[in-house]
DNA sequence: AGCATAGATGCATACGTATGCAAACATATT
DNA sequence: AATATGTTTGCATACGTATGCATCTATGCT
C-alpha cells in the first residue's frame, strides 16, 4: 500500500473529458491547436477533477522552469526586503516565481550550485557577487544573471544600478549650496561599486565647488560599524559640519550617535544625508534627506533584461542605470550660514 | 539546430565513468547501494564534467520538490523579513528551498493554487490565510501546512506562535506595577489571532490588578492607522498614561506621533510598550520597551513540523506556542507615581 | 463533384532521474 | 567444494507533461 500522493493527472482528466491526454495538455498551453469546444470540455472536466498541470514535470520537458532564483544577503538594510517585495510581485505579474536564497556571503559559490540544480531560469543577485568562473559557467549554460544594485565591467553578466555617482555630485551640490564647509563621507564597504561610485561622485561634486573632502571613515555597511564610524570621526578636532553617509541604514546608525552620544543637533550642528531612501527615513524621528534609488523602475528592468535574455539565449548582457532624485526632508540645514 | 541547453546528464557521466546511469544515480544517493570505488569514480567523473543531477527531474520521480512554498504579507513590519531570512536560511540547513510568495491578500487563495502547481512539500503561511476549502484540500493532498504567527481551532492546518496572551498579561503587569492608571491599547487588525490575544492577554492582566482599560483604538497593523489612532485617542478627554501597542511597526508611528504631533515626552507623559522585538524597536531614537517573540525558536519549529510532517503524511496537524519575554527598554517610567 | 488547405486530434516518444528486480559477484559458513 | 548470505550492478520502467508527425475532419475553391 504505497501511499502515493494520489494526485489528479492529464490522463484523468482527458479520461473524463473523453479526449486523449494532449488534449488536455493543449487546453493549458496557451496558443495551441484546440477547438474551443473542446477546450472548454477540457477545463470543465479539469475543474471537477480540481487538475492543475504539473509544473515540474512541464519543466522538465519545457526546459524552462519560470523560476528565477535571488540571492539577497544583507537583510537588516530594508531597502533589500522592499526590493524583495517588489521583485516577487514583478515575477509574478509575468509568470516566473522565486526561489529564495539568503546567504551571509563566503559560500555564495556553493549557494550557485545549489540553485543550478533547480535549472532556474535566471538568477538575481542582490548585494552579492560570486567568484567570475561560476559567472562564466552560468553565461555559458544560457542563464542570465543580473547583479542588482551593482555595477562590474568586463563581467559577463548584466547589471542593474541607479546613478550613484550622479547620487554622490547631487549631495555634494546641495551641502555646498547650504554653506557647508567640513563636508565628510562615512563609506558602505571599500568594494563595493555602490559606495565607491557614491564617493566618487561626491568627490566630484565638492571639487567642482572648489572644496574637498574633509574627513572620511568606513561604517563597512552595518549600524554598528557606522556608529562606530560616526564616534571615530567627531573623535580628533572640529568635527564636520555635514556628513554624507553611504546608504540610509548606516545613516540612521549615525544620526543616532550624534544625537545621543555626541549631544549634536541635526541639522543645527550638523547636517546629514543618506541614500537609497528607505521607509525608515521617512520616520518622524529621522526625517531623513537622501536619494532615492528608483526602486520599481530598477526592479522592472532588472525583470524585463531577464525575461529578455531568457527568450533568447546568447542575448548580450546589458547594464542598466537609472537616475537617482533627491528628497528633501529636515536633516540638512537650510540657512546659508556666512563662512568665518 | 534547435538550441537546447546543452545540460550535462548523468547518462554522459555514466559513460565516462564505465558504469550504468543508476549508478551515478546511486553515487548521489545518501544510503544507496554503491561500492565506495565507483563511488568516488563517479563523482570524480561528475566534478570533470561538471555535472550536478537535475532537481527537476529527480523531483518528478520521487515525488518530492524538496521546495517549501512561502507566503508572506506585510512586508513593511520588519518582523517579517527577519522571518523569511531565518527561515531561508534554516531550510536551507536541512536541504529545503523556498519559494516565496507575497501578496497584499486578497488573492490567496489563487496563490495557492500556482503554490500547488510546483509541488511544494510543504507551505508556511506567514501573516496571510486562506480559505479553509482550500486548507482542506492541501490536508487531503498531503501537503503540510504551517501558519506561522497564528492560531486557529479546528483548523486542519499546525499554526506557530508566541503566548500572544502571556505576553499582553506581561505588559499589564508591567503597568501597573509602575503605577499606571489609564492604561490603552491601541489593535492591530480586528481579525487577526495576534492582536486578539495580545489584548485579551492585556485585560486579563489589567483585570488581576483590578484596573479595566483605559481607551482603545485600532491601527489595523499600519503606520499610518496606528498614526491616526493615536491621535484619537489623545483627542477626547485626559489622554491616557500609557499605551500597549500590538505591535512595534505601530509603536513606533505611534511614537513619533506622541512626540512630534501630541509634544509628549515618553516616558514621562505616557509610557509606550510594544510587542515583537523588531530590530528598529532597540534604535536609539526609540528605545522601545517591549515584548520579545522568539523569532528564531518559532521558524525552527515551523521547519520541524514541516519536515517532520513531509516524512509522514497523515501526521495530525499540531499547535506550537512558543514563551514570549519582556524586553525593558526606555518607554515606561521608571518611578511608581502616587496615584492622586 | 473533386481537390486543396487548414484545423483538430491522437499516437508515440522524450525530458532526466529513481528504483524494483534479477543477475553477477564477493565473502563467510559448513 | 558447495552452499548460503550479503553486496554491487545493470536493465527496464515510471514519473507527468509537451510536441512532432500522421491521420482525420471540415471548409472553401474551381
Amino acid at each position: 500500500m504505497k501511499t502515493r500522493r494520489t494526485s489528479v493527472t492529464a490522463f484523468d482528466v482527458a479520461r473524463l473529458a473523453e479526449v486523449s491526454q494532449s488534449a488536455v495538455s493543449r487546453a493549458f498551453t496557451p496558443g495551441a491547436a484546440v477547438a474551443e469546444s473542446t477546450r472548454q470540455k477540457i477545463l470543465d472536466a479539469a475543474k471537477r477533477l480540481g487538475y492543475r498541470p504539473n509544473a515540474i514535470a512541464r519543466s522538465l520537458i519545457t526546459n524552462r522552469s519560470r523560476i528565477i532564483g535571488v540571492v539577497v544577503s544583507y537583510f537588516d538594510n530594508q531597502f533589500y526586503p522592499l526590493v524583495l517585495e517588489l521583485l516577487s510581485k514583478e515575477l509574478q505579474l509575468r509568470g516566473y516565481h522565486l526561489l529564495l536564497f539568503c546567504t551571509d556571503s563566503g559560500d555564495a559559490d556553493n549557494l550557485m550550485l545549489e540553485i543550478l540544480q533547480y535549472q532556474v531560469d535566471g538568477i538575481v543577485m542582490a548585494s552579492t557577487t560570486f567568484s567570475s568562473p561560476l559567472a562564466r559557467s552560468c553565461s555559458e549554460a544560457g542563464i542570465p544573471v543580473v547583479l542588482f544594485n551593482r555595477t562590474a565591467r568586463n563581467s559577463p553578466s548584466s547589471t542593474v544600478a541607479s546613478d550613484n555617482i550622479a547620487g554622490g555630485r547631487l549631495v555634494a551640490d546641495l551641502l555646498c549650496a547650504r554653506g557647508h564647509r567640513r563636508m565628510a563621507f562615512i563609506a558602505g564597504l571599500e568594494d563595493t561599486s555602490t559606495s565607491r561610485d557614491r564617493e566618487q561622485g561626491f568627490l566630484q561634486g565638492l571639487a567642482a565647488h572648489g572644496q574637498r573632502c574633509y574627513a572620511r571613515t568606513v561604517g563597512n555597511y552595518h549600524a554598528e560599524g557606522a556608529a562606530q564610524a560616526a564616534l571615530e570621526m567627531f573623535s580628533r578636532g572640529p568635527g564636520p559640519d555635514a556628513v554624507f553617509i553611504a546608504n540610509d541604514h548606516m545613516a540612521i546608525a549615525v544620526m543616532d550617535t550624534l544625537r545621543q552620544r555626541l549631544k549634536l543637533r541635526i541639522p543645527a550642528d550638523v547636517s546629514v544625508v543618506g541614500f537609497d531612501d528607505v521607509p525608515q527615513a521617512a520616520w518622524g524621528s529621522y526625517d531623513l534627506t537622501t536619494v532615492r534609488q528608483p526602486a520599481q523602475r530598477m526592479i522592472a528592468a532588472t525583470v524585463a533584461l531577464l525575461i529578455r535574455q531568457v527568450g533568447d539565449r546568447q542575448a548580450p548582457p546589458e547594464s542598466v542605470v537609472l537616475p537617482v532624485e533627491l528628497v528633501m526632508r529636515g536633516t540638512v540645514r537650510a540657512a546659508k550660514v556666512t563662512p568665518q
